[in-house]
DNA sequence: ATTAATTCCTACCTTTCCGCTAGGGTTATA
DNA sequence: TATAACCCTAGCGGAAAGGTAGGAATTAAT
């Protein structure tokens, strides 16, 4: 498994905020009763998106959250990036990984790289406007 | 991380018969020595590759294994598939996971069987013969 | 001033999986 | 008869996943 749970929950709140779009910040408590994720939770991971100014928020009441660009600014994959320790099919290809030190006549290494790059490339084409799409428009998308 | 040491140690014991592909058996010993694996954790991995019709094998004395097909008759994905319990980059994608009860309305379902599916097909797409290509030919490939 | 909300911190827990190690018995073949 | 694959079981240390729990500080609308 790839993706945990975290940047699963990650999207799930872009996508919330992203259909609650208005002028007025969304609760917390609002985007946790909606995905049924527990507050204290939800808490840790939003906080992330925060720190990376993917989120607007606002203390006190009348509080909460808001995207601070449009849904097409923010691809997957850079949310993904966010929330996961490491995307890296492989454990040599993650960051702080010692360098192999077979690396230079490794002969998966190219495949391993050619993997992380397929992956890479597939979470950024696709923003957090596309997800709304999808799944509104009739159920008709074919994958 | 998507891919265990089980996944990438079965694929260097299949490029490493490739490359000592002689009429003769490779024992698991030779093997597991040029890798540097623990002879009792490769025989678990090569069992599968044997029940799977991978190998070939033969016991007593010049006994081991071999390919029985030619390295360019195997691809990746299908040595993966053997080893790994999974590939799906998410937990509902698992194979024996129960249906979720939101999948109809899932607004993220889609995306990851897209990534399900670009895993797939590049997985599918390269050999053991590509493989032993890489590196040997002067490390000019380019990623 | 009070209330409602985010912010920030620490600590802990359970479960699961990974990556092995260890041991020993059985069977086939040169 | 030595040598190898075959087959099974058991366990284990560490790490990560996926949370739970609780409290204290800060901010803003009313």
């Amino acid at each position: 498994m790839l993706i945990s749970t975290k940047g699963r929950y990650a999207l799930r709140v872009m996508i919330d905020l992203a259909e609650h779009r208005t002028e007025d910040f969304i609760s917390l408590k609002g985007i946790a009763q909606r995905q049924e994720i527990s507050e204290k939770y939800l808490e840790s991971i939003i906080r992330m998106l925060v720190k990376a100014r993917v989120l607007e928020s606002l203390r006190g009441k009348g509080g909460g959250y808001k995207l601070r660009k449009p849904p097409e600014a923010y691809t997957v994959g850079s949310i993904l990036y966010l929330t996961e320790e490491s995307l890296a099919p492989v454990a040599c290809l993650e960051e702080g990984a010692d360098a192999c030190a077979k690396a230079a006549k490794c002969r998966t290494l190219p495949l391993w790289q050619g993997l992380d790059k397929v992956i890479r490339e597939y979470l950024e084409s696709v923003t957090i406007a596309d997800l709304m799409e999808r799944g509104t428009a009739g159920d008709d998308y074919v994958i």
